[in-house]
DNA sequence: CTGAAAGCGCTAACAG
DNA sequence: CTGTTAGCGCTTTCAG
């Protein structure tokens, strides 16, 4: 409640000087900055930084935009952000996009991020053109993590060397029946990163000579309920794959479960490989791709942090990088 | 970029009239205010919140803390806040309290959220006497959602009734030899809602005569790969339960993959009952209490914009509800 | 090293 | 129905 005219008015000074005793500013006598910093907060003194953004244009805030705040990585990097920003004065306001019927209006392009936040960084959301090009007029920075986005810096892993080393992983074993376990999804498009994995699945599988079952391609939308079902459904049938990659560790659990369900063992009867590194996958004992969604975000949240106090922003960032951790859930066909 | 200012000049008005009409304050000829919502967006006006919060005080955003990010339950509240809020004209300003060791100064009571928010919504967070000492000070409307929160209003289930409902369902069905798969955790001090549902289960199993050995009290921390783990050991053991009842449907996913692993059926050899209702839930089969985290979160985030757009507060709020539904992961034991 | 004055963009009495 | 005049709490020239 205490302002900064209070504070200079108690110890006789002007509120510039308060001020800049405050802030920091150099050029103000010793002395005096610590009988302001010392009935500042004998008085509770705390800085509005809502006035403080009306003069200086900044308003200490970063947006984020999530697609939806339910999925692993989806909230790996959020939380990277958030540890990040916590040791800085940047508070996160949070755009959920998740709408009950894909509906809502995504009003963040529109007025909100105007006025309100310093920069913006958007996790694996894909924007139409309208909203691209209503980005140009934003003066604020602003950076994807996730998969490529047009018009904007990226930070993120590749995708088709991820899914590249996870499928020859199996490959190499000796496996040539393979499955796939994608990111598809009946209702929603396609993203890129469920192309781009699905694409270079297919690409290391046929180079090595290896069947893959048009049936075998399965779409798991990310999902853990999705994979189940799907899982359950393909190994019912008599012909199937001795291996399954899957793009993602969410969707690997799901099918784990299906397949002892079906008396399957993992991986005497199916080898089962996948992407992300989820925290859970060591007690899975899953053969996964890790990557480090918290780490994107973290050095997402620096780097516009840099950018907003002044630093010159570079063009862009270098990819993200992955590792092959084999654990026992992938082994030679019998 | 366009001010109010620049608005008024161009129509040969005052701010005053220009700032009314954007408002849609009653008393404003309807071809002014005609006039000036055409100027407006032909302009590209947007208008600041930080300009208008210093002469109302208001922020138009509200404070949500959370625990962490990676729970279901968590961002399954956090959802219901983001949808309801987004069809208002508050953003909602993100406390996440996770961090690496425990540590890290939780901010958000100090100065963050002073000035900085209309209102607070806290979910299924601990706070010590200071912080709570501290909440006294603020004027800002806070409600809690999740357990009982001492000198908060809070919005959530009656975890004795639901715990009790869980294992009530089993011991209906023969059951009497039952374990508990808790949310505690050697790590960190209990949780409030950890220690209600065990009293729940142990009452509820005891009145019934059931047996309940020490080492079939297992803790799950809430966490799949605890609850995996934990399943494991005790399943290798000969002693044991012919019921498992769970504090969360995470634990019971890892629980139902460990049966599985271990050679055990569900429902044949054990069943398997939980607490939540997950969207996942179907796709495992699992006999759970749905409670519906996201309609709290819906609840607590028109309650508090209410609030504070003046709305007599209520000082209590009814008891969320919850349901028992019953799949195919129990069955009367064999 | 410190102070006075103007202004950020908006709202809110108070007049007309 | 509309305009004038003060502010909200802070920063920032420009002077001392």
């Amino acid at each position: 409640m205490a302002t900064i005219a209070q504070i200079a008015a108690e110890l006789g000074l002007s509120k510039s000087t308060v001020s800049r005793a405050l802030r920091g500013v150099p050029g103000i006598a010793a002395d005096t900055v610590a009988q302001v910093t010392a009935a500042a907060d004998r008085l509770g003194y705390v800085p509005s930084i809502a006035a403080a953004g009306l003069s200086t244009g900044r308003n200490h805030t970063v947006g984020v935009v999530v697609p939806s705040l339910n999925r692993w990585f989806y909230n790996s990097v959020l939380t990277g952000i958030t540890r990040t920003l916590a040791d800085t004065a940047y508070d996160v306001i949070l755009y959920d996009l998740d709408r009950p019927h894909g509906g809502g209006t995504r009003t963040f392009s529109r007025a909100l991020l105007r006025q309100r936040v310093d920069a913006v960084i958007t996790v694996a959301t894909v924007f139409s053109a309208d909203e691209l090009a209503e980005f140009a007029h934003f003066d604020v920075p602003m950076i994807a993590v996730g998969p490529p986005t047009a018009g904007l810096r990226t930070i993120g892993i590749d995708d088709i060397a991820i899914m590249s080393a996870a499928t020859a992983h199996v490959v190499e074993l000796g496996h040539r029946r393979l499955g796939l376990l994608g990111g598809f999804d009946a209702e929603t498009p396609p993203h890129r990163n469920a192309i781009d994995r699905e694409q270079a699945f297919m690409r290391t599988a046929l180079a090595a000579g290896a069947t893959v079952d048009p049936s075998w391609m399965l779409a798991g939308g990310y999902r853990v309920d999705s994979a189940i079902r799907a899982v359950s459904e393909l190994f019912r049938s008599p012909s199937r794959p001795t291996a399954l990659v899957c793009a993602s560790d969410d969707m690997a659990f799901g099918a784990m479960y299906a397949l002892q369900l079906a008396g399957l063992r993992v991986p005497e009867d199916v080898s089962v490989v996948s992407i992300d590194g989820h925290e859970y996958s060591e007690a899975y004992d899953l053969t996964t791709c890790r990557q480090d969604p918290e780490a994107q975000g973290v050095l997402a949240a620096r780097a516009i942090i840099a950018e907003v106090e002044g630093a010159e922003p570079p063009s862009s960032f270098p990819t993200a990088g992955f590792e092959l951790i084999v654990r026992g859930s992938t082994a030679p066909p019998s």
